[in-house]
DNA sequence: GAGACCAGCAGGG
DNA sequence: CCCTGCTGGTCTC
């Protein structure tokens, strides 16, 4: 079951914005879920990848408008077949692993690649995750790279705590604690 | 290149 | 609890 099952999440980084991103809705245990693939190349040949994962907050066509800005000038193509194809694997019950496209600078490709590493369930808090990355005093910064992920849940930035026990989340505290809760009982 | 912005932290009241 | 100073990378002119 998605969630509890220990994903492997490749990153591989954009190196241009992509011409058309493909997108579907799938509803996750936490609430729907707006999922874009663009197309990467693996060798000799071509695959999808994950560049966004976002909860649909309000409506649709907020959450749209929230790619355009994010993502200026590419082509949004609805593709339901290739979003279920891709949740078949999101919820399969093997180790299976999902391909996933992101584009940011060394500091932010650095923070989410060590995201990717934690298990279902563990923690990290902010300062312990600047040494990983080996800048140990830029806690705000990594905190800000962290803020930029555009794959909620497969790079887990709910599983970052702060030290003094204040819980702060983009989609929401409560989304946030409900994640945790959820992984911890698992 | 200057200045503003931050999902942090520690220290002091 | 709240307030303050410090912090470093990124973003926007």
């Amino acid at each position: 079951m998605w969630l509890t099952n220990n994903l492997q999440v490749p990153l591989t980084t954009l190196q241009a914005m992509p011409k058309t991103i493909k997108y579907g809705y799938i509803n996750s245990k936490f609430g729907k879920m707006l999922l874009g693939l663009t197309t990467i190349t693996k060798g000799a040949k071509s695959c999808n990848a994950i560049c966004l994962l976002y909860f649909v907050q309000k409506s649709d066509i907020e959450s749209l408008k929230e790619v355009q800005r994010r993502w200026p000038n590419v082509e949004l193509v609805l593709d339901a077949v290739a979003i279920e194809k891709c949740m078949e694997t999101l919820y399969s019950d093997n180790d299976a692993v999902i391909d996933v496209a992101v584009r940011g600078t060394d500091l932010q490709l650095a923070v989410w690649n060590e995201l990717v590493k934690l298990k279902v369930g563990s923690t990290i808090t902010y300062s312990e995750l600047a040494q990983l990355v080996d800048r140990p005093r830029a806690v705000r910064a990594v905190a800000s790279a962290v803020a930029k992920n555009e794959v909620s849940i497969l790079i887990p930035c709910h599983r970052i705590v702060s030290k003094s026990g204040a819980v702060k989340y983009g989609w929401g505290a409560k989304l946030k604690s409900d994640l945790l809760e959820y992984e911890a009982n698992t």
